[in-house]
RNA sequence: GCGGCUGUGGCGAAAUUGGCAGACGCACUAGACUUAGGAUCUAGCGGGCAACCAUGGGGGUUCAAGUCCCUCCAGCCGCACCA
C-alpha cells in the first residue's frame, strides 16, 4: 500500500490514512498494550479493589469458536470499565491443564500429555490475544505446573488433617480430636464421621496403638480412604464423580459405567452441606444454579422412627392386620429404622418396604417366602443402573413374610422388599402410607395392599390429579384428627420423640465426593502407605511431582498408571505424626483393604464373589456355549479348555491356559455400540495380561462350527506354549497386592506411594485465590493478598459446571475459611451464565439413490435407467423441480413413458461446513459436488436452482460444533472484521445469559458502526477533523444521556442495549455533524471497555500522550438531561389520539385543561365531559370518557 | 413427573420503577452515485384499503399491562422412584 500509482489517488479504498484498518491498529496496540504491561495490576494498592474472573478454561485441542470469548468480551468490558473507573482490577486468565482428553490423546499416541497440554494452551493464548483482552498476563496459572499443584497437594493435606466439630460447627485439626478421644472417648464427641464407627471410651482409646487411632481417625477425617460402592467407568479406566455420569454412562465419551465397590478417596463434603446450602441465600447466583444446588444438596427434615420386627412365632396365627398384640415382642435389635418427611401420617401406614439390598433382608425373611425373596433380591441387583432409571413406572417387589409393629397403635404391618426403594438414600426402607404418597400408593394397588385414608378435604385424593399431599386435615389419626399437616407433623414428631421410638432428623442427599482417579494427568495425591494405612507426606515434601512413566494406560494388572513409575515412593516419612512401633493388627479393620492403595478392588471376598459367579455361569450355558464346549473337549486340539475360567476381573468362557488363549462367545447382544466398547476395553486388559483373544457370535458357533474350530486351531498352532506352572499360577487371586510389588524396590525406610490421582475439580476448587498472588513460593497467597482482594466480585462462566466445580470450590473455600486463611465465607458474589452461541447448520439435498420411478405400484423401473444426481436448491417449490427432473428423465430414458412415470421422490440430505455458504445461504455449486466425490456419490451430478451455478443451502440452529460443521473461528472473524467489531458484535447479540445463534450477515452493521465512529474523525481524505469549539447543548445531551445508559448498562450487565445506545449516539452526533473534541473525547472513553483498540488509536490521534486504559470515566450531568418541554401523548381510554407540547414544569391541572381545550381532544369528546383525566408529569395525559 | 429459564416483526432484539410497543441492527424494497458493487448515501419497512388489530393462548386487576395476578400451551436446560 505504500505507493499507490497516482491514478488511483482518488480511489476511497486507497487512501491510507482515512480508513480504518483494524488489523493494522490492533496490531499495534495489542503489542503496545504487551510491551508496557498495560495490564499488570497493581499490589498493594490504596485503591478500591475489583475482582473479575472468567471461568477457568480447560485448553482443549479444537482451540476456541466464536462461542467461548462470549463470556470473556464481558467480563474484559467490566474490567476495562471498572479501570477507568478508578478501581484496581484484578482480570487473570489461567488454564485447568489437566485433564482427560490430553491423557487419552497420551494413551494413544505416547505423547507426554504435558506437551499436547502445552501446544494447546499456546494456541488458546494466541487467539485470546486477538481479541484483545486486557489480563494480567504475569498471573497466569496452570494446574498442570508443579508450582501451581503443589498448594492443591498442600490443601488435601490440610483436609486429611482436619475433622468437622458439629459443635464448633467447622473444621479443626485431627489433634483435637484426639485430645477428645483421649479424655471422653468418642461417644460425646459431636463429629461428621462414617456411619459404622464403633463407640470406644477415653481408656480403650488411651489403650490403642498409634497405628489403631490413626485407622481410627480415617473415619473422622475430612479426606478419607474406604471401601465404597463407585461410578466405575470401564471405558475410561477410571471412577467417576456422580455429575460426570449422566443417564447411565459417563458424561465424556458415552462409555457405561457400572457400580463397583473399590477402596476410593472421598472428601467429606457431607460436613459442609449444611452451610452450603444456607449460605446460597446470600448469593447473586442465579435461581437456576442456586436451585441446581439446593436439589443437589438435597436436604429434607423428617424423623427418624424405629420399628420393632414381630416375633413371628407368637404371631403366626394373626393374618389380620391392625390386631394389637398380646405382648410387644421385644427382640434383640429385630428393629427397622426408617426415615420419614410425614411422620404425621403414622396411622396410615400399612406396610413397610425394604431395598432389595437392605441387609436385615435375610435376616427376617420367613422360610415360607425364602425362595420368592432370593429370587427378587437376585433380579433387583442384577439390574444395572441404566436398567433401573429405564423403568421406573414397573412396580415391583416381594413380601418377606415378617411384620413389624407400628410403634404408635402396636398395628402389625407386613414388611416388604421393593426396588422402588434405594439403599442409598436415609435408611433403605420406608414406611408406606399408600394414602399419602404416589410410590406407596401405586405399590399397595399394584400387591393389593391396604390402604388407611389420613387425611380429608380438598386435594387429599390420591387418585385425583389436582392431589397435593401436605393438603387437608388429618382423620384415622387418633390425637392427630383435625390438625392440618404442618401442626400435626410437629405434634407427632413430639410424640415419638417422649415415646422413645424415634426423633426429629434432617436428611440430607448428597453423597461425600469421591477424590481419587485411576489416571496419570492429573495432580498426585501426596500420600504414602505405612503398614497399610494411608499417611500423607509432610509440607516441605511436596510438591509430589507426577513421575515420568513408560506408558499412560494402566498397567496389566489394571493399576493406575502412576504403578508404571520406578521408585514412586515416599522416602522417610516425616517424624511426630502416627508413626508407633506396634503394628496393630486391626483384626476388625474396615480397612483391611487399605492394605493396598486405592485402586485395588479384588480383595479376598470380591475374588470369592467372581469365581462363585463364573461357577454359576458354567451352569447356565448358552445353547452356542455348549455346543462349542462339547466341540472342544469332543476335538483333539492337543491341548485342554477350561470354560467360565476367572482371569483378572473377567470371567472369560473358553481359556486354554498353556498358550493363554481366549476365547469369547457372544449372544449377539453386543452389536450395541457401548457394549462393543466394553468388550474392545476388556480384550484389551486381557491382551496386556498377555492373552489371546479370538471372538465369536452365536450364529458362527451354531452354524459353522467346523469353521469355527479351524480357526481356533490355527490360532493354537501359532501361540508358543507355556510352562504348566503358569497354568497353576492362575488359582491364586490375580490381582496382586500393589503395595508388595512396589515394596521390591523400596530402600529402606521407603514407603509406597498412593498411585491414584486427584479429579479435575481439584485444581479448580481454589485457582481464584491463587491469582491473587500467584508468584508465591512460601504460601497459596500472602495473608495481605487475601486480605486485599477477598473474594471475586464478578466471576462468569457456562451454567454447566452448577453442581460440580461450582459446589467442589465453596466447600474447599468454606475449609479454607474455617482455618482462617481466608476471610470470606464465599468466594463469588456474583455469579452470571453466560448463554451459548450456537451455529447455525447448513445443509443441501440430492435426488439420487432415494430416488424411486414407478410405472405401477409394484414395478420399480430397471437399474440401467439413466439416472444422474440432482441437487435440489431449497427455495424451490415442488412442482418447480419435479418437473425439471420429469422432463430431464424423460430426454435421458426415451424408453419410458411420461404416462405410466410415477414420482415418489426422497431426498437425501447431507450437511455442509459453512465457511463457503454465503450470506444469502448460497453455495458454489462445485462445493457440493467436491464433497458428493469425496462421499462416492457417483453418476452424474446436475444442480436444480434459481440462480446459475449456486446452490442455495437450508439453515437449521444447532449447537456449535465440529462434527456438525457450523463453527465459526474467531480469528476468522477477526482478520476479516476486525477485534472490535467481533467484540462488539458479540455483545450485540442478545443478553449475555440467552442463548443465541451467530449470525455472519448482521455483523457488517456493526462493522458499518465502527467505520462511522472513525468518519467522525477523519474525512475521505484522511484529514483530522477535531475542532476546538464549545459544544452546543444538543451536543452535550447527546453526549451525557449516553455516558449515563452505558453506565447503567454495565453495572447490569446488560452490553447489549449499550452497543445499540453508542450506535444512537454517534448516528446523532453524525447528524450534528459534531467533530468538537471535549464531544469527542469523552465519547472515545466510554468507548473503549468495548472496542478498546480503535479508541487507543484515535485516542492518540487527539493528541493524548498516555493510553486510554486508565482515562478517567467521564461523570454525567443530569443538567443536560433536563427538558425545557415534554411532547405529552394524550390518550383517550387509553389509546393515544393526539400530542402536544408543554414546558416541563407547566402545573398539572393546566395541561389538563390545555389539553382538554384542544380541537383534537374535543373531536373525540364528542360533547361529553371526561369522567377522569389523569395527567402524570412528563409521561402521559389520559382522558377517561 | 419435578424444578429453573424463555416465548415481542422475516431475523437478532429494545422497552430498567405499569405510562406513546417494536429503539438499535440485519434482511428486504425503491432511488442516487458508479465502468462495476456483496462499497457508500437517501427514503421506506409489524399486519390491515380503512376503522382498527398486534408482545405464545385464554381470563383478571388497573384510567393505563409486553411488564402485575390466575390458568393453559410451546421451546430450552437441569434433576429424576429422595421416603
Amino acid at each position: 500500500m505504500v505507493n499507490a500509482p497516482n491514478f488511483l489517488i482518488s480511489h476511497p479504498n486507497y487512501f491510507i490514512m482515512s480508513e480504518y484498518k483494524p488489523q493494522e491498529i490492533e496490531k499495534k496496540w495489542q503489542k503496545i498494550w504487551k510491551d508496557n504491561q498495560t495490564f499488570k495490576t497493581e499490589f498493594p494498592s490504596k485503591k478500591p479493589k475489583y475482582y473479575v474472573l472468567d471461568m477457568f478454561p480447560y485448553p482443549s485441542g479444537a482451540g476456541l469458536h466464536v462461542g467461548h470469548p462470549l463470556g470473556y468480551i464481558a467480563t474484559d468490558i467490566v474490567a476495562r470499565y471498572k479501570r477507568l473507573k478508578g478501581y484496581n482490577v484484578l482480570h487473570p486468565m489461567g488454564y485447568d491443564s489437566f485433564g482427560l482428553p490430553a491423557e487419552q490423546y497420551a494413551v494413544q499416541t505416547g505423547q507426554h500429555p504435558a506437551i499436547t497440554t502445552e501446544n494447546n494452551i499456546a494456541r488458546y493464548h494466541e487467539q485470546l490475544d486477538n481479541i484483545g483482552f486486557s489480563y494480567d498476563w504475569s498471573r497466569e496459572v496452570r494446574t498442570s505446573n508443579p508450582d501451581f499443584y503443589k498448594w492443591t497437594q498442600w490443601i488435601f493435606v490440610k483436609i486429611f488433617n482436619h475433622w468437622y466439630n458439629k459443635e464448633s460447627d467447622k473444621a479443626e485439626p485431627i489433634e483435637t480430636l484426639y485430645k477428645k478421644f483421649s479424655e471422653n472417648g468418642n461417644v460425646k464427641v459431636k463429629a461428621v464421621c462414617d456411619e459404622n464407627t464403633e463407640p470406644f471410651s477415653a481408656q480403650e482409646w488411651n489403650a490403642f496403638s498409634e497405628e489403631q487411632k490413626h485407622e481410627i481417625s480415617l473415619k473422622y477425617r475430612l479426606a478419607y480412604l474406604s471401601n465404597t460402592f463407585v461410578n466405575w467407568c470401564p471405558g475410561l479406566g477410571t471412577v467417576l464423580a456422580n455429575e460426570e455420569v449422566k443417564d447411565g454412562v459417563s458424561e465424556r465419551g458415552g462409555f457405561p459405567v457400572e457400580r463397583k465397590e473399590m477402596a476410593q478417596w472421598s472428601m467429606r463434603i457431607t460436613a459442609y452441606a449444611e452451610r452450603l446450602l444456607k449460605d446460597l441465600d446470600g448469593l447473586d447466583w442465579s435461581d437456576s444454579i442456586k436451585e441446581q444446588q439446593r436439589y443437589w444438596i438435597g436436604k429434607s427434615k423428617g424423623c427418624m422412627l424405629t420399628f420393632q420386627i414381630a416375633d413371628l412365632p407368637s404371631f403366626k396365627n394373626l393374618e389380620g392386620l391392625n390386631t394389637p398384640p398380646l405382648t410387644p415382642p421385644q427382640g434383640e435389635g429385630n428393629t427397622i429404622s426408617v426415615f420419614t418427611t410425614r411422620v404425621d401420617t403414622i396411622y396410615g401406614v400399612t406396610y413397610l418396604t425394604l431395598a432389595p439390598e437392605h441387609e436385615l433382608v435375610d435376616k427376617i425373611t420367613t422360610p415360607e417366602q425364602k425362595a420368592k425373596v432370593n429370587a427378587y433380591v437376585h433380579y433387583a441387583k442384577n439390574k444395572s443402573e441404566l436398567d433401573r432409571q429405564a423403568d421406573v413406572k414397573t412396580v415391583t417387589g416381594e413380601f418377606t413374610g415378617a411384620y413389624a409393629i407400628n410403634p404408635l397403635n402396636n398395628a402389625l404391618i407386613p414388611i416388604w422388599i421393593g426396588e422402588y426403594v434405594l439403599a442409598g438414600y436415609g435408611t433403605g426402607a420406608v414406611m408406606a402410607v399408600p394414602s399419602s404418597d404416589t410410590r406407596d400408593y401405586a405399590f399397595a394397588k399394584h400387591f393389593n395392599l391396604p390402604i388407611i385414608n389420613v387425611q380429608e378435604g380438598e386435594k387429599t385424593d390420591i387418585t385425583k390429579e389436582d392431589f397435593d399431599p401436605k393438603a387437608g386435615t388429618m382423620i384415622n389419626s387418633d390425637f392427630l384428627n383435625g390438625m392440618d399437616v404442618k401442626s400435626a407433623l410437629d405434634a407427632m414428631t413430639k410424640r415419638v420423640e417422649e415415646l422413645g421410638v424415634g426423633y426429629g432428623k434432617v436428611n440430607y442427599k448428597i453423597r461425600d465426593s469421591i477424590f481419587s482417579r485411576q489416571r496419570y494427568w492429573g495432580e498426585p495425591i501426596p500420600v504414602y502407605f505405612k503398614n497399610g494405612l494411608p499417611y500423607t507426606l509432610d509440607e516441605s515434601q511436596l510438591p509430589l511431582e507426577l513421575p515420568k512413566i513408560d506408558e499412560y494406560k494402566p498397567t496389566a494388572n489394571g493399576e493406575p498408571p502412576l504403578a508404571r513409575a520406578k521408585n514412586w515412593v515416599a522416602s522417610s516419612p516425616p517424624l511426630g505424626e502416627g508413626f508407633g512401633e506396634g503394628l496393630g493388627e486391626g483384626s476388625n479393620s474396615q480397612l483391611q483393604n487399605a492394605n493396598l492403595p486405592s485402586w485395588q478392588t479384588t480383595d479376598a471376598i470380591k475374588w470369592k464373589a467372581i469365581k462363585e459367579k463364573a461357577r454359576e455361569l458354567r451352569k447356565n450355558q448358552t445353547d452356542a456355549e455348549q455346543t462349542l464346549w462339547y466341540a472342544l473337549r469332543g476335538e483333539q486340539l492337543g491341548v485342554k479348555f477350561r470354560r467360565q475360567q476367572v482371569i483378572d476381573v473377567f470371567i472369560a468362557d473358553f481359556v486354554n491356559l498353556n498358550t493363554k488363549l481366549i476365547i469369547e462367545v457372544d449372544g449377539g447382544i453386543h452389536l450395541d455400540s457401548d457394549v462393543k466398547k466394553y468388550d474392545e476395553y476388556r480384550t484389551e486388559v486381557l491382551q496386556n495380561l498377555g492373552y489371546t483373544v479370538v471372538r465369536f457370535t452365536n450364529e458362527e458357533v451354531e452354524n459353522h462350527l467346523d469353521r469355527v474350530i479351524e480357526k481356533i486351531r490355527n490360532k493354537i498352532s501359532e501361540l508358543p506354549k507355556l510352562n504348566p506352572t503358569f497354568a497353576n499360577s492362575q488359582k491364586t487371586p490375580p490381582l496382586t497386592n500393589s503395595a508388595s510389588i512396589s515394596q521390591n524396590h523400596l530402600g529402606e525406610g521407603k514407603y509406597p506411594l498412593e498411585t491414584s490421582t486427584m479429579p479435575g475439580w481439584a485444581g479448580s476448587s481454589w485457582y481464584f485465590l491463587r491469582y491473587m498472588d500467584a508468584k508465591n513460593e512460601s504460601e497459596f497467597a500472602s495473608k495481605d493478598a487475601l486480605d486485599y482482594w477477598q473474594d471475586v466480585d464478578l466471576y462468569l462462566g457456562g451454567s454447566e459446571h452448577a453442581t460440580g466445580h461450582l459446589l467442589y470450590s465453596r466447600f474447599w473455600h468454606k475449609f479454607l475459611y474455617d482455618l482462617g486463611y481466608v476471610k470470606t465465607k464465599e468466594y463469588a458474589k456474583k455469579l452470571i451464565n453466560q448463554g451459548m452461541i450456537q451455529g447455525v447448520s447448513a445443509f443441501f439435498r440430492v435426488v439420487g439413490s432415494g430416488l424411486n420411478y414407478k410405472r405401477d405400484i409394484n414395478d420399480e423401473l430397471p437399474d440401467d435407467i439413466d439416472r444422474p444426481v440432482y441437487i435440489v436448491s431449497y427455495g424451490l417449490q415442488n412442482n418447480e423441480y419435479i418437473d425439471l427432473i420429469k422432463q430431464d428423465l424423460l430426454k435421458r430414458n426415451p424408453k419410458i413413458a411420461e404416462s405410466n412415470l410415477e414420482f415418489n421422490i426422497s431426498f437425501g440430505i447431507h450437511r455442509i461446513d459453512i465457511t463457503n455458504v454465503d450470506i444469502d445461504n448460497s453455495i458454489d455449486i462445485n462445493e457440493i459436488v467436491d464433497f458428493l466425490e469425496r462421499n462416492e456419490i457417483k453418476g452424474e451430478k446436475i444442480l436444480i436452482s434459481k440462480i446459475p451455478n449456486r446452490y442455495i443451502c437450508n439453515r437449521e440452529v444447532e449447537k456449535m460444533s465440529k462434527s456438525k460443521l457450523n463453527v465459526v473461528n474467531p480469528d476468522d472473524v477477526v482478520s476479516k472484521y476486525g477485534a472490535d467489531t467481533l467484540r462488539m458484535f458479540e455483545m450485540f447479540l442478545g443478553p449475555l445469559e440467552l442463548s443465541k445463534p451467530w449470525s455472519t450477515s448482521s455483523i457488517s452493521g456493526v462493522s458499518r458502526f465502527l467505520r462511522n465512529v472513525w468518519k467522525m474523525f477523519y474525512d475521505e481524505s484522511g484529514k483530522l477533523l477535531l475542532t476546538d469549539e464549545a459544544p452546543n447543548d444538543k451536543e452535550l445531551k447527546v453526549l451525557h444521556k449516553t455516558i449515563k445508559k452505558v453506565e447503567e448498562d454495565i453495572e447490569r450487565f446488560s452490553f447489549n442495549t449499550s452497543v445499540s445506545t453508542f450506535m444512537v449516539c454517534v448516528n446523532e452526533l453524525s447528524d450534528l455533524k459534531c467533530h468538537k473534541r471535549t464531544i469527542l473525547s469523552d465519547f472515545l472513553i466510554i468507548l473503549a471497555p468495548y472496542a478498546p483498540h480503535i479508541a487507543e488509536e484515535l485516542w492518540e490521534a487527539m493528541g493524548n500522550k498516555n493510553g486510554i486504559s486508565y482515562a478517567i470515566f467521564p461523570k454525567y450531568d443530569e443538567k443536560y438531561l433536563v427538558e425545557s418541554s415534554f411532547e405529552y401523548p394524550i390518550s383517550i381510554n387509553g389509546k393515544v389520539r393526539h400530542k402536544m407540547n408543554f414546558p416541563a414544569n407547566m402545573d398539572l391541572k393546566e395541561v389538563e385543561n390545555q389539553a382538554l381545550a384542544s380541537a383534537e381532544i374535543i373531536k373525540w369528546l364528542e360533547g361529553k365531559a371526561p369522567k377522569k383525566v389523569i395527567v402524570v408529569p412528563n409521561k402521559i395525559v389520559n382522558v377517561v370518557l
